[in-house]
DNA sequence: TAGTGGTCTAGACCACGGT
DNA sequence: CCGTGGTCTAGACCACTAG
């Protein structure tokens, strides 16, 4: 069926048979066919409704996974030596946009860290970060000195609910500084917020020289061929 | 399940019960349960392997799905009003890179294309293309001065092969007038290569002044509740 | 209101890969 | 070896919704 939809013998707007009909074409159960069209819906292909039937989609978009690895396996990856400085630890009133985002009070103090993560002595990434102690208080025990704020964190929180900003910038003065940067070099930022039912857990600034990072992708549809 | 695995009484690197034993004790058929332990694995929660059983993931990275979306839709989304500019336009040798990445002969020649997309009269996108014309043929006839080629192309290979690379750079000289750039200010660069049954399709920068774009994401691990 | 997809049961065979 | 997940069949009921 992918084959068809790449091969235009299907295309974009068209309706396609029915599970029904499909089934008795390719001589198997409707289950077997719902579990592919599942599949090339999960995959950003076709467009299912009920009543209405299944629809090509017409693409006017690129659907893309990205994985952002944890700064200390992507330097130790690339074969160079990991270190972790704190530079920053402090209970503090947050600004107003990360207490509305972490759904903090309005006088409630956040745990503000700042650390620097090198690969072969070099800085890679600045981590600017505020902790809603109230979903977290086990944060105001620990000192951050050894450990990042974000494997602490992963290994408390597992899987928390994730939303991503990715932009292009011009490095602050601080940042040129911290992280070792030319006059004029670009930063790669992202922005990480993360909950887990509806209880902000931490709002965090990753700022990486734009020369030393790149972000990969690979396209969500391919997987399902061969 | 994916309440128990959140809650931790599942913890990372845990076995759970078998297919059989879950089946059991939520009172319902071995099928039930593989298809939700099959959403919790795509979610990445979760790891299985025959035999081996079934783990909870260690998290050590964060997986997120992106959209981009074509460049006239974000602007139109945005209530600006869209404007297409073909800048260039020529048959040409490509450069060795590229020629790899199309998958392209020694000797030949391939559509390379310049152009730039306004939102409200300012430069947002710079669309700087290459494309296989062994593989779209067609495209030798079409002038591009009225579509930008991102539409053309999903008109006419609707769902191929992606790969992305994202990266923030210094804009070179070109790019900063091409887009009414400030000094020092950096873009958002998009590579993108697509391809479909292994035959190149196209390869394109996109550049995006760095004050005037960002983009957005959304945990992949979210959808399963509710 | 009829036809579509969504989901489930009950049962089966098999490939993989730890032990 | 043999337990695990992967996948399929055959059949069923239901929710949704376009016509």
């Amino acid at each position: 069926m992918q084959e068809r939809i790449t091969s235009q013998q299907w295309q974009p707007g068209d309706l396609l048979p029915s599970e029904q009909a499909l089934s008795e074409e390719f001589g198997c159960t409707r289950a077997t066919v719902n579990r592919a069209m599942r599949e090339l819906s999960d995959a950003g292909l076709v467009e299912r409704r009920r009543k209405a039937g299944t629809r090509v989609v017409q693409p006017s978009s690129h659907p893309a996974t990205i994985t952002i690895a944890i700064i200390r396996q992507e330097i130790e990856n690339k074969g160079q030596t990991y270190k972790y400085l704190l530079l920053e630890r402090l209970e503090a009133l947050p600004p107003e946009d990360v207490r509305v985002q972490l759904g903090l009070e309005q006088n409630e103090k956040a745990l503000f860290l700042k650390s620097l993560h090198y690969g072969d002595g070099i800085p890679q990434q600045l981590d600017v970060r505020w902790i809603n102690l109230s979903a977290l208080p086990q944060a105001a025990d620990e000192s951050f000195a050894d450990i990042g704020p974000n494997e602490w964190l992963l290994q408390r929180v597992p899987h928390p609910n994730i939303e991503h900003v990715f932009r292009a910038e011009k490095a602050t003065a601080e940042e040129q500084r911290l992280l070792q940067l030319q006059e004029c070099e670009p930063v790669f930022v992202i922005e990480r917020r993360t909950w887990i039912l509806g209880q902000g857990i931490t709002y965090v600034r990753l700022v990486h020289p734009g020369s030393r990072f790149q972000m990969a992708t690979r396209s969500s549809a391919e997987p399902i061929f061969n």
